[in-house]
DNA sequence: TTGTAGGCGTTATCAG
DNA sequence: CTGATAACGCCTACAA
């Protein structure tokens, strides 16, 4: 197994020390039934001994494939992005593909540079999950006729690949069973305004507010960007109306964890005077001192899904039309919400749900 | 701007565009001094007018440089590697490179599969974070002439560039911190025992035990994976013996979570009854309703001194000697301990202190 | 069944 | 200052 020479040992090492040309190793190697069996498993032999593997970069060039694909999260150390990142690695792991990622924490200019970056390096597909729903890139990577797939992530104009979730389903259904607690003030907390998801997550709140009570007050609408810190200080902006909600609906679980924060700093209970819902099911909302009901999107498998329709798409880059997957996704009832106070005192009332880990 | 033909633009492309020939092309673009600045300026524009950029793949083979480096870490939905990754990414973004990352999920054999598949690629660069300390790969690397750094991880043999942090100081602290507070019968939760960290952690237990109480029951031992599963199964163990610990110190946070989940079923408060600590101060620890008194390592940190130390040595591959980077930790003490119930009776004593997020 | 030649896209070297 | 040539390591027609 040792080298020997300084450097990886190449396809015309093995060809030397065999006897034999280049392409007769290349074609043994790569199994062509072309080459005599006993040839072949010289061939074997001595690329063992010698250590050889052929380089990637070379058959890159020649094929030009580089089986690497890049995926852009908007920051990997949050679990949510994790968990679809751990998705996709698993899937393209299987398939032979490496997996080169990126954070951009929602920087637009850093997108486009690192963008820039995995394009010179010629992978063979990219995975958007973090891009704006109206960002130049997207009509750009169509164009280059680079495969690439929309995560959770929708262009206002682009037809793309696309894997989703059904996020207005899932605030409505947050909404849906918050209105069956008796709660009918219940406010929301939205995350980033160019995000399509979460615009998709602000319309099903809509919808299923003017449903349930025909309309909607505008006040109950708090901005927020995803940080836990624009929970916090949308509970600051609920708490001076002249009517408070009783209820609030998150657009993600960390401004959720916020918002609950800042409630019991501000020496309310939950849910014994406001409600709380977040969306992610990120395992911090399973731990029992949490128990956070929140909207489960199966992050995995929006990865998995992804990375599916990503390496199609290599296959056959240009033929197929877009594609889009929209998983399901389910409300986990916990204990953070309960009955709303006016309709029914203040309890203690908790349904704990088995914890995930 | 636009290709116009159905492949990223070449050298040759923009050569011939220009009149000029490749090498020119080459030569200006690089910002070679040789070239008359009215050409580079030709080339610049007729470059930028062709969307060419040179191609990562054929540079790479002809410079045997890739301007990526691989990352292999235990899972990346695993918030503590999370945040390692995210500081290499950053470090090497700065310096124009990009991050390949790997999940070994702890797995002997899937990284040994995971390393040939990056090593076939060509990277510039490996770092470990998940290799156990008496793999075979790490000598491999090292014979291969591979630059790589261990990251947390330490090799039993094989002298390398290694960044980590101060373990035993990590977990002597936490024993002495519980020892302050009265508590004697101090038990402890392992990590995996092929990994140095844990070694190093359970190491720092022993010591300090030794040292405050000249010895230890060898019974206040519990085995570990770092999985929260096993944070439960040790306090069912640690409730059957004759005299139970009044504290508990696990090797990372989420064995200490488990571990806190499996007392409250039990009936036991936490700090009244039963105090634990954990480690690495994953950001669920800052949470209020949580809390967890635990050693903070400085994750990102560790990220980025690992990158630090990779980029130096992808400059002087074989020159320097291996290096060493220790990072010290901080032990951050929240409201899961509290004054052992013997000496003191139980009380619901807290110290918070400012959570992170 | 094996060998030869060419080219994937760059850049370094050296000649003009 | 610019251009021709070779080479990085591999694969694939096609020739022998």
């Amino acid at each position: 197994m040792p080298d020997g020479l300084g450097r990886p040992a190449t396809i015309k090492d093995v060809a030397r020390a065999c006897g034999l040309a280049p392409s007769t190793v290349s074609n043994a190697l790569a199994g062509k039934a072309v080459v005599r069996p006993e040839t072949r498993a010289l061939v074997q032999r001595t690329a063992e001994r010698l250590g050889y593997r052929a380089s990637g970069l070379a058959r890159g060039l020649r094929l030009q494939r580089t089986w690497t694909v890049g995926a852009l999260v908007a920051d990997i150390a949050n679990p949510f992005f994790a968990d679809l990142v751990r998705g996709m690695e698993d899937r393209l792991w299987a398939e032979g593909y490496s997996l080169a990622i990126c954070s951009t924490d929602y920087d637009a200019d850093k997108e486009t540079a690192l963008l820039r970056l995995l394009l010179d390096k010629r992978l063979d597909g990219l995975i958007l999950a973090s891009t704006a729903s109206d960002s130049d890139e997207v009509p750009r990577l169509k164009r280059l006729g680079v495969p690439y797939v929309l995560l959770n992530r929708r262009h206002v104009s682009e037809p793309s690949d696309y894997v989703g979730m059904d996020n207005a389903v899932g605030t409505a259904a947050a909404v849906a069973h918050l209105a069956a607690l008796g709660h009918r003030r219940i406010a929301f907390i939205q995350g980033p305004p160019r995000s399509s998801a979460a615009g998709e997550r602000l319309a099903g709140y809509r919808g299923e507010m003017r449903r349930r009570f025909g309309g909607l007050d505008e006040s109950l609408l708090a901005p927020g960007d995803y940080a836990a810190e624009q929970g916090r200080a949308a509970v600051d902006r609920f708490l001076v109306l002249p009517a408070p909600p009783t209820a609030i609906v998150a657009a993600n679980d960390f401004m959720a964890l916020g918002a609950m924060e800042r409630l019991r700093e501000r020496g309310l209970a939950v849910p014994g005077d406001v409600s709380v819902t977040g969306f992610d099911d990120i395992f911090v909302a399973a731990l029992p001192w949490i128990g956070l009901t929140t909207v489960r999107p199966h992050s995995r498998d929006l990865g998995a899904r992804a990375a599916d329709l990503l390496l199609g798409r290599i296959g056959a880059p240009t033929a197929a039309e877009p594609r889009e997957v929209i998983l399901t996704s389910e409300l986990v009832v916990r204990g953070t919400t309960g009955p709303a106070p006016l309709s029914a005192p203040p309890s203690s009332r908790r349904r704990a749900t088995t914890p995930r880990r």
